[in-house]
RNA sequence: CGGGGUAUAGCGCAGUCCGGUUAGCGCAUCUGGUUUGGGACCAGAGGGUCGCAGGUUCGAAUCCUGCUACCCCGACCA
């Protein structure tokens, strides 16, 4: 687990404030909890971005924009959805400040008060279902396969960097369909999409399963989750995808003739993955040297460093450098040459692997001659000398390797710390002393799964979908019980 | 909202118990020089109304009162 984050007594905060990610907590109170994300740590939401980005579209979907308002009465609409999030809401009032009667600073304006508040989405469906009322009236009019990239805002009690922030940045898909089955079949799809995304291209495994009734989300009929593991032993739900059934379309009252002309509701889901992507890369592979970013996801994939001494060497290098440049560039690599003559290589070295470049090249004097280069990767800290001829290929290699060498790292890691309790005795004992996901048996109740929570702080984070039928009982009542589920101390 | 903690330079801290020169240290910054194959070194410089408001005192970062903010743990949650 990296360091600078975990570690506070650590003199991290330095390179932490500086460089890399700084999703630092906003300082003024007003917006607690809001994120500040520099510049290194946006271009990684940025490829995050645009790899999900082709994924929904290669699935059929479109993006479109929808309003940061939402009226207060349309949360009313649905009887679960508001109660899941009206706890959590900012709401606006009014429109206007005037100059302070006491002619003291800026006051807000008591006659600008609006007549209905107006809520800052935490999630879009009711707006974006009141909008679907206008647009679907014919089965010809379906499916309706729309995803919005947005900011939205939770006004949670606590807040946690990356993992839980007031603000935050995510994509929500809000589909429509004409039967049951279809948008089912919509929800799992998509949460394959997630899974293959974070699979392939975070290099982070996931447990993709259904979530039980009191952790689904606020008006879905099912939500389907993957939920990643942390090097705390913590589990992180990474992104979840909802059935909606029938129940936004009869809030919103959205309904279409079918094809036999009789008039019918229409059947949802909804799906989301957030900025905590960005927390979870950093929490599945750093170390104590910073971040590990997977290549497929890294800003920077090969960083080349010049030693030299004086501007003679320097040119003699950079012309070898920036020939090598160009030659991984067209090979489709994303190359930085830093020359900065304001930074000794050690302190280069040193920043680039805090921001997890996955390979450094080094080109000095001793290189130039011998037409070699040194190249060194981020996932096992190791260094070898190359021939520069060999260097194009030998690198685009190494993006496969370490790919997959991480993502085998963090899957090793997994299965180490996935364990099988069929005692109160061994649950308990791993849940407190060992961490990570705990397969047992639950006899399917919601006291059951409160009660359990209260005692350990574990939740049932997923009822896999790969897990065989296996009769037991369940670890705290002794009931019968089925199939195990898969808890976790969760983020 | 409950429990605990903290507030001193851009960042991280010491000093507070036991009031007393001009409030220190490390990192960062700036200047000059030497350096450059793993976070350079030497010399110098700049940067503070000690969270805010009162009070006690000849004298307050230090003691007292009130307030505010932030952090950690919990309830809540992507």
């Amino acid at each position: 687990m990296a360091k600078f984050l975990t570690n506070r007594e650590e003199n991290y905060s330095q390179w932490y404030n500086d460089l890399v990610i700084k999703a630092d907590m906003a300082e003024n109170s007003a917006v607690r909890g809001c994120m500040v994300i520099k510049p290194y740590g946006y271009a990684i939401w940025e490829k995050i971005q645009a790899e999900l980005d082709k994924m929904f579209k290669a699935t059929g979907h479109v993006n479109a924009y929808f309003p940061l308002f939402i009226p207060k009465s349309f949360f009313s609409r649905e009887a679960a959805h508001v109660e899941g999030f009206a706890k959590e809401c900012a709401v606006v009032t009014h429109y206007r400040l005037k100059n302070s009667p006491d002619g003291k600073g800026i006051v807000v304006d008591p006659e600008a008060k609006l007549e209905e508040e107006l809520i800052v989405r935490p999630t879009s469906e009711t707006i974006i279902w009141n909008t679907y009322k206008d647009w679907i009236h014919s089965y010809r009019d379906l499916p309706l396969l729309i995803n919005q990239w947005a900011n939205v805002v939770r006004w949670e009690m606590r807040t946690r960097l990356f993992l839980r922030t007031t603000e935050f940045l995510w994509q929500e898909g809000h589909t429509a369909h004409a039967t049951r089955e279809e948008a089912q079949e919509e929800a799992l799809k998509m949460l394959n999409v997630y899974a293959d995304f974070v699979e392939n291209f975070m290099a982070v495994p996931v447990t993709k399963g259904v979530k039980t009734e009191s952790e689904k989300f606020a008006g879905a009929i099912d939500t389907y989750t993957i939920e990643m593991l942390m090097q705390d032993g913590k589990a992180l739900q990474g992104g979840t995808s909802h059935f909606l059934g029938q129940n936004f379309a009869k809030a919103f009252d959205v309904q279409f003739t079918n094809r036999e002309g009789k008039l019918d509701y229409v059947w949802a889901t909804s799906w989301g993955v957030t900025t905590r992507l960005i927390g979870a890369l950093i929490m599945a592979h750093g170390d104590n040297n910073g971040l590990v970013l997977p290549p497929k996801l890294a800003p920077i994939q090969v960083v080349i460093i010049p030693i030299y001494k004086g501007n003679e060497q320097l040119d003699t290098i950079s012309s070898i450098a920036l020939d090598l440049k160009a030659q991984m560039e067209e090979a489709g690599l994303t190359v930085k040459y830093d020359n900065r003559d304001t930074q000794k290589p050690g302190f280069k070295f040193a920043e680039y692997e805090l921001k997890g470049v996955p390979v450094r090249l080094a080109i000095g004097p001793r290189d130039a001659q011998e037409g070699t280069v040194e190249v060194a990767r981020r996932d096992t800290l190791t260094k070898e000398t190359i021939r520069k001829e060999e260097v194009v290929q030998h690198v685009k290699a190494l993006m496969n390797d370490i790919q997959q060498n991480i993502f085998r790292k963090a899957a090793e890691f997994r299965k180490m710390k996935t364990y099988k309790a069929d005692t109160w005795e061994e649950f308990i004992d791993i849940i407190e002393n060992r961490g990570g996901f705990v397969m047992a048996h639950w006899d399917g109740t919601p006291e059951t799964e409160e009660e359990i929570k209260n005692l350990t702080k574990a939740t049932i984070r997923a009822i896999p979908f790969d897990t065989q039928d296996e009769e037991g009982t369940c670890i705290l009542t002794g009931k019968p019980s089925h199939r195990r589920v898969m808890f976790a101390r969760a983020y």
